[in-house]
DNA sequence: GAGAATTATCGTAATATTGCGATTGAAATG
DNA sequence: CATTTCAATCGCAATATTACGATAATTCTC
């Protein structure tokens, strides 16, 4: 099964999957990257043209870093403009740097 | 296809995506978790019996971990000991903050 | 309103992941 | 050496992901 028992889970633990499901993929690391590179110029359909990927995949792609939080839309006119949730950004940087902190370093053993 | 055009992103990017790859699962966020807690009382199968999962599922969740880079297991004896790896996570932490850094949310637009 | 441009969605195929039971392999114990 | 114990691996089945082309849906321009 491809199925995760999601629901024997801490709702944190299943949180910071989905967020790390998010950043999961070369794609989705590289639409994250250009989209903190171009600030607030936002870009639009201009990603479909720097990734080789075909359009319809990138819409995909766009849409699970949209639906983790992580990238916001925006529909103006003809076209849709992405950038960054500072929200989104900031919650998965804290999150995902304390399930990965320092202190859990302990005199590690092997 | 569920294949990935990984040879197209830059290597930063798919070593980014491995390394979120390895906590896109609930299970794996909680090991994660488990290992840092336990500290250097370095936990073994005791894993198994903390989580609701098979006891070869759990072996192939660790094993992702450990090619990731995050855990390291130490065969003595019948069982073998696995704990994390502060190199590895340090790496991570520094990487995926890097990714989700501040500067990186200038302005914003939308 | 017709047509062009842009993006989202659908359908489909290929591949990957998740999960389990069963088996195997290795080491401790009798 | 037989047995037990612990963990890795194999072989499946179910589901998810990735990717693309084709098709909508929306808006702008003429």
């Amino acid at each position: 099964m491809g199925a995760t028992k999601a629901d024997v889970f801490t709702a944190e633990q299943v949180k910071l999957a989905q967020l790390a499901k998010a950043l999961a993929h070369p794609a989705r690391v590289a639409i994250v990257q250009m989209l903190a590179r171009r600030g607030n110029a936002c870009v639009c359909g201009d990603i479909v043209d720097e990734l080789p990927l075909a359009q319809s995949t990138v819409s995909q792609h766009l849409k699970e870093l949209k639906e983790a939080g992580l990238v916001a839309g925006e529909i103006s006119g003809v076209q849709t403009c992405y950038c960054l949730s500072a929200e989104g950004v900031r919650f998965a940087r804290l999150a995902l740097g304390e399930l990965l902190a320092e202190p859990a370093l302990k005199p590690a053993c092997c």
